[in-house]
DNA sequence: GATGGGCTT
């Protein structure tokens, strides 16, 4: 039975969106003047940047950043931000006197892939006056580079060797109220740095929302504060400014009844699209891989129950672990008179763009991360996502024209039940990891820490409890000499870094910090719906009697003694990209030992 | 017999 949705405009009367910003879905009129017909005309790069729509703020957002410490930029996606806002501040001489200007963004796609459209809209060489840095990769070059976009992690790292962050006149936090753990320690040690070094300007750039909270977090200093007026110190209120985006309205659909269970819910809404929409791909959020599989099969099952409406469609699953060649078919163009279905987690939602996506389908849930510190148990759950996040999914659908969001629960309940946004990766996880980066910037204080979202103190106890059983931090909580301050050096799990350094002593230094390279990346193996059998003939190649880590060992021999080939791991059922990274996580953690 | 949302240094 097909889902039973209102149309808007329809006899049930509609509750508007817009209190909390709705503005994901209603671009106002410069949108639809501006960007369908004329975007593919051959207009010059000079042109196409007036036309964003972040072009018009120009001199107000060079003012702001002039006279404030602090700006806080609240757009949407496609309003050009992240890639003009650094050219306007370099244009308008924020990099003379070799200053860089930075931006930063959570991931390392994101890096890449702007700093490059940047270096082409300046007609430039990536690495010179334009470049980046992330993790194993650092494009840029010291004496030339004037505009760098780096990962919030690396910037986090850079804080360790330069602390006041001295070569940057300019710091854009992008992508802020996605609120990762790297993303919200480093506002907290910006706001620190700020307060020594009053020429610094940050841009706090985030989707919607938040915008209030992050003002807030700015404003208010718990010690001294400066003169609010003088002539030549900025505003220490954070200016915020709002600039449209440029997707187009996205009409949204509810359900009338809560569904029961929302893999079935989510084929029928699929099929009944299908059957009653016109073209356009479309494109469904679910939790992970499970929800994925069964969605698909029941996909199967319907269109061989009723071949004329199934007909045409194009059922594709994505996730991170999904291999690559599996991943890069959902970027395939979809044939004439054919429609593609892709069925996501949550990596549809920040980490990759769907062109051509003209409905989604929004079960309302995705796994999250929670941790126990009492337990000191981590948890992945099913856990409802908030208003921000579902306007997220929702804009999806209006990159290429308008389109349509069909959300699989009740307006009702997205309007009093849903949280506005969710909670921060800080609240939800350990703190080893930060607590020991923390400490190696020398702030001893970590429960007095300002930070944008508290963690809950129980994590904290529990974080420091861990790293003095490691004998990292003393009787006095400081980092020991020498241990605490190597293994706050690898940039690796504390526990890890714990291991790499007493194997020294042990004389198994080199199968160890293997093992450690392996430990730390997400898997080895390829993952995938009909492979289980054969992954698991494939592990048992490899088993070792002592048991996994030996038997990572075996893998990584084989890797090696295969010369290194994308084959002989595509054979072994093993992921090449993962096998690569261990590679360099090795060259470096190596480096970094001695 | 049960099991990996998504990122990153």
């Amino acid at each position: 039975m097909p889902q039973q949705f209102w149309k808007p405009g329809a006899d049930k009367p509609r509750i508007l969106e817009d209190e909390e910003g709705g503005v994901v879905f209603f671009a106002p009129s410069l949108s639809s003047a501006s960007s369908s017909s004329s975007r593919f005309g051959y207009a010059s790069i000079g042109s196409q940047r007036q036309r964003l729509p972040v072009y018009k703020y120009r001199t107000a957002i060079l003012y702001l950043v002039e006279t404030h410490a602090t700006t806080i930029i609240v757009g949407e996606t496609g309003s050009g931000k992240t890639t003009q806002i650094p050219q306007y501040l370099k244009e308008a001489g924020w990099a003379d006197g070799g200053r860089v200007i930075a931006c930063t963004q959570p991931r390392r796609l994101a890096v890449q892939s702007v700093a490059s459209r940047v270096a082409e809209e300046m007609d430039v060489k990536l690495g010179e006056e334009v470049g980046y840095t992330i993790r194993f990769e650092d494009v840029t070059n010291p004496a030339a580079t004037m505009i760098k976009f780096l990962t919030d992690g690396v910037l986090l790292r850079e804080i360790m060797d330069d602390p006041l962050l001295t070569k940057y006149s300019v710091i854009m936090v992008d992508e802020a109220h996605e609120r990762s753990i790297s993303t919200d320690i480093l506002l907290g040690l910006l706001k620190k740095i700020q307060r020594r070094r009053p020429e610094l300007r940050l841009i706090i750039s985030s989707a919607t929302i938040e915008a209030k909270s992050m003002s807030d977090f700015f404003q208010t200093s718990k010690k001294h504060r400066g003169p609010e007026d003088h002539e030549f110190v900025p505003r220490k209120v954070p200016a915020v400014l709002s600039v449209e985006g440029r997707g187009f309205n996205v009409q949204i659909h509810y359900v009338v009844e809560p569904v029961s269970d929302y893999v079935r819910a989510t084929v029928s809404t699929v099929l009944s699209i299908h059957d009653q929409e016109p073209a356009g791909d479309i494109l469904v959020f679910l939790t992970g891989q499970d929800d994925i599989d069964a969605a698909i099969q029941l996909l199967a099952e319907e269109a061989h129950a009723s071949r004329k409406i199934s007909s045409g469609l194009i059922v594709l699953p994505l996730y991170s672990s999904l291999p690559r060649a599996e991943q890069d078919l959902v970027f395939s163009p979809t044939p004439r008179g054919k429609r593609k279905v892709v069925i996501s987690t949550n990596i549809a939602e920040t980490s990759l763009t769907l062109e051509g996506v003209v409905y989604v389908v929004d079960s309302g849930f995705s796994k999250q991360q929670f941790y126990n510190p009492i337990s000191d148990i981590e948890n992945l759950v099913v856990a409802p996502i908030s208003k921000a996040s579902a306007r997220q999914r929702a804009g999806r659908a209006g990159r290429v024209r308008p389109g349509k969001c069909y959300r699989l629960y009740t307006e009702e309940y997205f309007v009093n039940e849903m949280s506005s946004v969710g909670i921060p990766e800080m609240q939800r996880s350990k703190l080893v990891s930060c607590v020991i980066q923390l400490k190696a910037l020398g702030i001893d204080n970590i429960l007095g820490f300002d930070w944008p979202a508290s963690p809950p103190p129980e994590a904290m106890i529990r974080a420091l409890e861990v790293l003095y059983s490691l004998g990292v931090l003393d009787d006095d909580a400081k980092l020991t000499s020498p241990v605490g301050f190597q293994a706050a050096e690898i940039p690796l799990d504390p526990m890890i870094s714990k291991m790499i350094l007493s194997s020294n002593q042990l004389g198994c230094s080199e199968e160890i910090i293997t093992i450690a390279a392996i430990l730390s990346i997400q898997s080895i193996w390829v993952s995938g719906k009909g492979v289980q059998k054969e992954l698991d003939e494939a592990k048992l190649r490899f088993a070792a009697a002592e048991g996994d880590h030996v038997t990572f060992l075996n893998v990584y021999k084989g890797f090696l003694q295969s010369g290194k080939s994308s084959q002989w791991c595509h054979k072994n059922y093993m992921n090449y990209q993962a096998m690569v990274c261990i590679c360099s996580l090795l060259l470096s953690v190596n480096f970094r030992c001695g």
